[in-house]
RNA sequence: GCGCCCGUAGCUCAGCUGGAUAGAGCGUUAGAUUCCGGAUCUAAAGGUCGGAGGUUCGAAUCCUCUCGGGCGUACCA
């Protein structure tokens, strides 16, 4: 059946040709206030500037020329100062009910058409634990992975580090100074080591692997490291339903030539220069402010260059669609690699990146300046530890990622407790636990129900949102912002909460009580699919 | 200094491709259970949308300026 907002828009176009008015987008949306009908338009007043008629008048000659019934309207009125109101047919609304009915994953759509899309996120480096800052991009990350592939993109979630740069071999002496400790040895700190206690631990595994027979610099104490801090972070990420389909890493850049090749071309574009003992990026021939360093002056390339060949690597691959999301501290770096690309040749309309504010912590009201090299953090799994994933995910997708995220740890499991999650999660329960109810008593499921007898006005209402499910999803395939989804399941909890305290679903009507029965596995299908999107459990009983 | 993000109820935040009376949660106050799960529901109080100009029939939303906070402005990533 053909969705309610396409049906309207139709329609209007069709009015404006009738009329000979001028083609406008037309901007449908929910009407504020219910004696408004379902669903408004202002488009009169859009008209009347252009037409300089009067926009309730325009308004009226619209009203005139719909077919009402084709369309499916119940009712049209012109209000002041210019808006159309459609009041929408209930049985549209019937309508709908089966349609989810018939459907488990309601709200799909094929609007990605099998396309290929990747999703960039966490690429924390493996130097310590996952901390709460990384669980925000995590969460983020796969939500907008799973919103592509419930807009029919295929995904593929990619995870990339750099193991080749200065971070790295940082852990591997830092490690190593551990370990010498550990044996009795005397070696250097590094400079700007990393503090962590977790360094030790993995010194330890080291000995207990290796023996205490490794000399200064053996690169077995980064290796070790790395891998042995990757397997944790995996196991964080697992802990919250995430995993990725691949891993990408900066020293394979190299190895495969792909940097050089990169440099030389760059270099061939006159858009590398030496200075100072050190190999600059021309940016301020591609517009930019300032010229960055590409290879410092000991040898060592900037994250700038494998991170662009990364990028040129991924466009490289034929992804339709390319998603990075980043941490806001990356808003003026990631430019840089996009101009270098352009400066190649290459196209990047299709590369999207989303910033996220930064996760403010709060100890005893007092801010926490988070470090993994000082060892100054909170570890994702601890957080998970003492609330769970549900409200972990809940937690980082309910701001926008436009806002900075206060996050209280004293308060943390106190939020817990009245996390919204619960809200929704405890209507799906309740509604499981009425349908458990009705089987119980020995009543079959029957397809056959007569949705027409839903006329109270809390079932008309969990209808109509309901069906603006579909649309949810569609919108979120633009904004790639999970909070939308977010807010319309609390919505939708809401609505159904105060339904189920408005209507008794079982009773002595058996047909009503049928009727009644499809209206709440309709919403037990949406919020479920919703909590999926979201990475969160639907639970049967809490 | 310059660039990006934010400033909306006591607190945490929606609403921002301009539309009708600016919304929710928490907190506060007052209510609801012989009945499918009270982790629920109902109601009240609470606002010069940081401030000042401007554009417009219409601005929380767009523009300019200004104040306050965060982030960046590395031969760190």
């Amino acid at each position: 059946m053909m969705k309610i907002l396409s049906l309207l828009n139709q329609t209007l176009i069709k009015a404006l040709s009738t009329l000979g008015y001028p083609d406008k987008e037309i901007k449908l949306s929910p009407s504020k206030n219910p004696e408004f009908g379902d669903i408004s338009t202002s488009l009169p007043l859009i008209l009347s500037k252009e037409l300089k008629i009067n926009p309730m008048q325009i308004g009226e000659e619209i009203k005139k020329v719909i077919n009402q019934s084709e369309a499916m309207i119940d009712n049209i009125t012109v209000t002041n100062p210019g808006f159309i109101n459609f009041k929408i047919s209930s049985s549209y609304y019937y309508q709908v009910l089966s349609d989810i009915l018939s459907n488990n994953s309601y709200g799909v759509n094929k609007y990605g058409n099998g396309q290929k899309a990747n999703v960039e996120f966490v690429s924390a480096n493996p130097t310590g634990p996952l901390t709460v800052g990384h669980g925000r991009n995590a969460v983020l990350g796969d939500t907008v992975a799973n919103i592509l592939e419930w807009n029919g993109y295929e995904v593929t979630r990619e995870y990339y580090f750099n193991d080749a740069g200065r971070q790295m071999r940082i852990l591997g002496e830092s490690v190593q100074f551990r370990y010498m400790e550990l044996i009795g040895k005397k070696s250097d700190f590094p400079e700007d080591g990393y503090e962590g206690l977790y360094i030790i631990e993995i010194a330890k595994l080291i000995i207990k692997k290796h023996g205490k027979a490794l000399k200064i610099n053996d690169p077995k104490f980064k290796d070790f490291a790395e891998e042995s801090i990757f397997k944790d972070i995996k196991k964080s990420l697992l802990n919250i339903g995430i995993e990725f389909d691949r891993f990408s890493n900066e020293k394979s850049f190299y190895e495969n030539g792909q940097i050089d090749k990169f440099l030389s071309e760059m270099k061939s574009k006159d858009l590398i220069y030496e200075k100072d003992g050190a190999t600059w990026f021309r940016s301020t021939s591609l517009g930019k402010d300032q010229d960055r360093v590409y290879i410092k002056s000991s040898g060592e390339p900037t994250y700038r260059v494998p991170d662009t060949v990364y990028h040129q690597d991924k466009i490289n691959r034929g992804y339709n669609l390319i998603i990075d999301i980043f941490g806001a501290d990356h808003a003026d770096t990631y430019p840089d690699v996009l101009i270098a690309l352009e400066a190649l040749g290459l196209k990047t309309d299709h590369i999207h990146v989303l910033l996220y504010q930064f996760v403010t912590l709060l100890r005893a009201g007092e801010k926490v300046k988070m470090s993994t090299r000082k060892a100054n953090f909170v570890t994702m799994d601890e957080l998970v530890e003492e609330v769970n994933s549900d409200v972990l995910r809940y937690f980082f997708v309910m701001r926008g990622m436009n806002s900075h995220l206060n996050f209280d740890l004293d308060l943390a499991t106190d939020q817990s407790e009245k996390n919204p999650v619960y809200y929704l999660q405890y209507a799906h329960a309740r509604i499981c636990n009425i349908i458990k109810r009705y089987e119980s008593l020995d009543n079959p499921i029957l397809n056959s129900y007569d949705s027409s007898l839903l006329q109270h006005q809390s079932e008309l209402r969990l209808l109509k949102k309901l069906e603006q499910f579909p649309q949810i999803i569609e919108n979120s395939r633009t904004t790639l912002e999970p909070q939308t989804i977010a807010t319309y399941l609390y919505e939708t909890a809401n609505n159904f909460h105060k339904f189920y305290s408005d209507c008794r679903v079982i009773t002595e009507d058996v047909d009503l009580t049928e009727s009644r029965i499809s209206l709440i596995q309709a919403v037990k299908i949406v919020l479920g699919n919703g909590l999926a999107i979201l990475g969160i459990t639907a639970p049967e009983r809490m």
